[in-house]
DNA sequence: TCGGTCACGTA
DNA sequence: CGTACGTGACCGAG
């Protein structure tokens, strides 16, 4: 292990032996394994590092919450209230710390204040890394190892390892952001937003509703002068409006307008201009957010509309290299729940078939059971196959209950990787039920997306999708890539599900543009 | 200027 | 059928 601490130019490095003021090509050139406070704040991207260990994204494993600096980490395995912010800090305090900054807070096991931050030798903060990270190993090994047949390494130390390097990865995505054909995407707004002017766009939906004074941006406005053409509804959302299309020809342009404002306000001009730069659609990236520990990423990147996927685009003497998980959350569910007949469905190469055999119920039927259960359905549409689950699959069935009552009951729960589920962050226990299901999903695809990233030669992951990884890569290295995305999917299954007998399968596809070929 | 609501895209 | 997220326009309160 090789602590890295980087403030300005110095760098301080530590070993469990000593602690010393160095550089960062000696951070770069070590085969160690490197710990960081934070992988997004110590410039190491040049280096694409093999391994990190990153405090900030292992602390939010452990803890949950969404603090992640290093006055946290640090009072959270010293078991210490969390600590003031670094401006609440007396001048008297952080004298105190300037001048004997750290070797006396470890002995003392005192706090870590924001000031002493700024102030301290950079190679004792390199140190306390180290410090950091052993109590939050003994922390992650304190948990139990969920798995039916443990192998490899202990489950959790496995979980601060990916989600350390999606935080890298994060990063790494920041920086080189999305290939992306600026010419077209831009001629591709155009033509879909119509025109440029807003009331050239609004022109032909008011003209439909002739006479009346209706502010299309405002829903309730256009509740009432619907109504009044005998369209009664509670809301007008796509989805209801739908249905009436056929009632009044303002329905059918007022669709097409919203689909066309959408692109305009969100994702047109205004949003090339803001988040693309040189050939690159670059957005700010979260490696687990304050829920289950998803990825979340700005602008757009995670919600952009499917027709304007084909804007990302491979560069010249390159490719993009598409890879989806196959029906991952049920699969996740069989393995973590410990439900062997689920499990043996999760065997086969479609999950709902041997679930609708089991079911006695057709295959869209059997799917609406399966999401029904792992989502906790209130209305009764799927009520009887829901009971069927119930009969067919009791363990997993079982385990969905007793997240849904922890949360209820407002305890706290950890994932099958070990992460935090704090309950009541959502609401009446539908949002733990979820949690450990997409959570556990979460912590696989960033296992695998570790695998992955660690697994390219000139190649790049340029996207994050919850399921689906997106790479860019010469042309040359196409074939490696793919065999690469299944031979990682293995190898990460094999140990995160060990036992379980569930299958995870991927579906890859050598593209161009991202919207070619969809599985 | 702020939070809340509606709406809508993705998984 | 539901969970989660980010974004933007508008409303009404302050």
């Amino acid at each position: 292990m090789l602590a890295v601490v980087v403030r300005g130019s110095s760098v301080g490095l530590a070993t469990p032996e000593r602690a010393w003021v160095g550089s960062l090509s000696q951070a770069a050139a070590t085969t160690d394994r490197l710990v960081v406070w934070s992988a997004r704040s110590t410039p190491l991207l040049p280096h694409r590092p093999r391994q990190v260990w990153d405090l900030a994204a292992v602390h939010k494993v452990l803890y949950g919450g969404r603090r992640d600096d290093p006055t946290e980490v640090w009072a959270a395995v010293h078991d210490l209230p969390a600590p003031v912010r670094s401006d609440d800090f007396s001048l008297f305090d952080a004298a105190l710390a300037a001048v004997e900054p750290f070797s006396r807070a470890v002995r003392e096991g005192g706090s870590l204040h924001g000031d002493a931050w700024r102030f301290a030798p950079v190679e004792d903060l390199a140190a306390l890394a180290l410090v950091v990270q052993q109590r939050q190993e003994a922390a992650l090994l304190a948990l139990p190892d969920p798995r039916a047949t443990p192998t490899g390494p202990h489950l959790r130390l496995v979980t601060a390892w990916a989600e350390s390097a999606a935080a890298l990865l994060c990063a790494e995505m920041e920086s080189d952001g999305l290939p992306f054909d600026t010419a077209g995407g831009t001629a591709l707004v155009a033509s879909l937003i119509h025109a440029d002017d807003r009331s050239l766009r609004d022109a032909p939906v008011l003209e439909l509703f002739r006479g009346d004074d209706v502010d299309l941006r405002n829903p309730s406005s256009v509740r009432d002068a619907l109504a009044r053409r005998g369209i009664d509804v509670p809301d007008t959302r796509s989805s209801r409006l739908e249905a009436y299309r056929t009632a009044h020809p303002v329905v059918a342009a007022l669709l097409a307008w919203r689909k066309a404002e959408r692109v305009a306000t969100t994702y047109g001009y205004e949003w090339i201009d803001a988040h693309v730069r040189d050939g690159r659609l670059r957005g700010e990236w979260t490696a687990a957010d304050g829920g289950a520990g998803r990825m979340t990423a700005s602008a757009g990147l995670h919600s952009l509309p499917a027709e304007l996927r084909s804007a990302i685009a491979a560069e010249p003497g390159h490719v993009l290299v598409r890879a989806d998980l196959g029906q991952v959350e049920p699969r996740v569910l069989a393995a973590v729940s410990g439900d062997r007949a689920f499990a043996a469905a999760a065997a086969q190469d479609d999950l709902y078939t041997p679930v609708a055999a089991m079911l006695g119920v057709d295959r869209p039927t059997a799917k609406v059971a399966v999401l029904a259960a792992m989502y906790g359905q209130t209305s009764g549409a799927a009520g009887q196959a829901l009971k069927q689950m119930e009969s067919a699959y009791p363990v997993a069935l079982a385990f969905l209950r007793a997240a849904e009552e922890s949360g209820r009951v407002g305890a706290d729960l950890r994932t099958h990787g070990g992460r935090l589920i704090r309950a009541g962050h959502g609401g009446a226990g539908r949002y733990t039920r979820n949690a450990v299901v997409q959570g556990a999903a979460a912590e696989l695809f960033k296992a695998w997306a570790a695998v992955v990233r660690n697994g390219l030669a000139g190649g790049r992951v340029v996207l994050c999708l919850h399921d689906e990884l997106l790479l860019h890569v010469p042309v040359d290295e196409a074939e490696e890539a793919v065999a690469l995305l299944r031979s990682a999917l293995e190898s990460t299954a094999a140990h995160w599900a060990s036992g379980s007998g569930v299958r995870f399968v991927v579906d890859v596809a050598v593209v161009q543009r991202w919207s070619d070929a969809k599985g």
